[in-house]
DNA sequence: ACACGTCGGGACGCAACCGTACCGTCGCTG
DNA sequence: CAGCGACGGTACGGTTGCGTCCCGACGTGT
């Protein structure tokens, strides 16, 4: 309540965007450059041009810091045209999961943040927020489409078709980082665009004729 | 020359392969812990319950270490059985990505890994060996099969079909984690292998329709 | 039985980094 | 126009980890 006497900070004592800016930029090139884990406030003071005390000004700690600025640089959502056939929604869709995993930064601290999330559940957390359920929206509006138009069955497991939609295509260029032409988007489209119709069709054709093996989990693949 | 006349370690002169054992599984857990970037010699030791001498003795640096022992637990080439057809072979292949995938020494160690390797040549080539290779040896003997029974096209492109096969599994279990129920691995199968079969028909069935947006790289979608 | 030679362990010097306290500086507010 | 007050920067202890050196212990080959 004594706060009422004090007055608002003005003049040099307000925070100057510019170094904010820099804090910003540094923060996400340090991460390309040497991930999360070795990531150090002091190297991205160095490479901002600035001092320790201009960044723990604006943010507590290092987690603090990389998940606003992350949650920040992720959180944009952007809207996805309806071509009005799912074959074309996809195409649209990987061109610009293409365009975004593309840009070194991004390919870079994207695998590493998320692989870091698997043990930081505040990590987690803010990646589930500003990426995955950005990417289920998507998915979900994408394959929604789809099924008001009939191309696919209104039971259509959203989370598989996720998977089939959002995998190839990350796998190719986060993981693998293989050249990928500009041919062959379209075609990915095509595969996947066939693969969900024939799924999830609303006609159900079910075809038994392998039964599956069953599951022996136990058996430790990395070493006895 | 001189190495003649010094006569071969023998007794306690000679590295005690419980130590060994010791320090390489204390280094899986660590990595799984807190990742290769925070990864030190002197928390392998502690775990191991060993002297950081032990391990400067066996491995010269801490990128050695970590690469051989990893080069070693991943290097295990599993043979994939011949089901008559590409969906059982799919269903086949899954279980034991799936399998693999689910433990947690795994799950955590291999996404931290492949993000490392962005930024690491030395680690991109080990994993290149290691993983890459494995995989697409094992996809391209399936995908072999299915165009000499006539299922695919000889003129299959392979690096989409891996996309198409890796992809999505290891989005779901490795990225998303999120859980995947035994049924789920079928219909994966299903679809994949209907994908392929579309895109990679021997009877071309080309199907335009929907002309490629064209590249417009230059944008920047983390900052500006 | 002896001696050889490496073993594993503890200790050390060095470097990097975290988070904080203190300092002079500067521009708006009254 | 005067001074308030937070600004940005430097300096500082404390902590952690790397890589090395020295030490006593110990089992095999001569």
């Amino acid at each position: 309540m004594t706060t009422e006497k004090r007055r608002a900070p003005a003049g040099a004592a307000v925070l100057r965007g510019e170094i904010t800016t820099a804090i910003r930029r540094a923060l996400m090139q340090e991460l390309a450059a040497v991930g999360y884990g070795r990531l150090s406030i002091e190297a991205v003071a160095r490479r901002a041009g600035v001092s320790k005390t201009a960044i723990y000004r604006r943010w507590s700690s290092k987690p603090q810091l990389v998940l606003e600025i992350v949650s920040a640089a992720a959180g944009q959502r952007l809207p996805l045209p309806d071509t009005g056939d799912l074959r074309g929604d996809l195409e649209i869709l990987f061109m610009i999961m293409a365009r975004a995993l593309r840009h070194p930064l991004a390919a870079q601290i994207i695998p590493d943040l998320l692989a870091e999330a698997a043990r930081n559940p505040q990590m987690a957390q803010t990646l589930e927020q500003v990426l995955r359920t950005n990417q289920r929206d998507i998915a979900g509006q994408l394959v929604g489409r789809a099924i008001e138009r009939g191309q696919l069955g209104p039971d259509t497991d959203l989370d598989l078709a996720v998977d089939l939609i959002v995998g190839p295509l990350y796998w190719r260029l986060a993981v693998s980082r293989a050249p990928l032409s500009a041919d062959d988007l379209p075609r990915l489209a095509t595969m996947v665009a066939t693969a969900l119709e024939v799924a999830c069709q609303p006609t159900v054709r079910s075809e038994p004729g392998f039964q599956p093996t069953p599951m022996t989990p136990g058996v430790d693949p990395i070493h006895p």
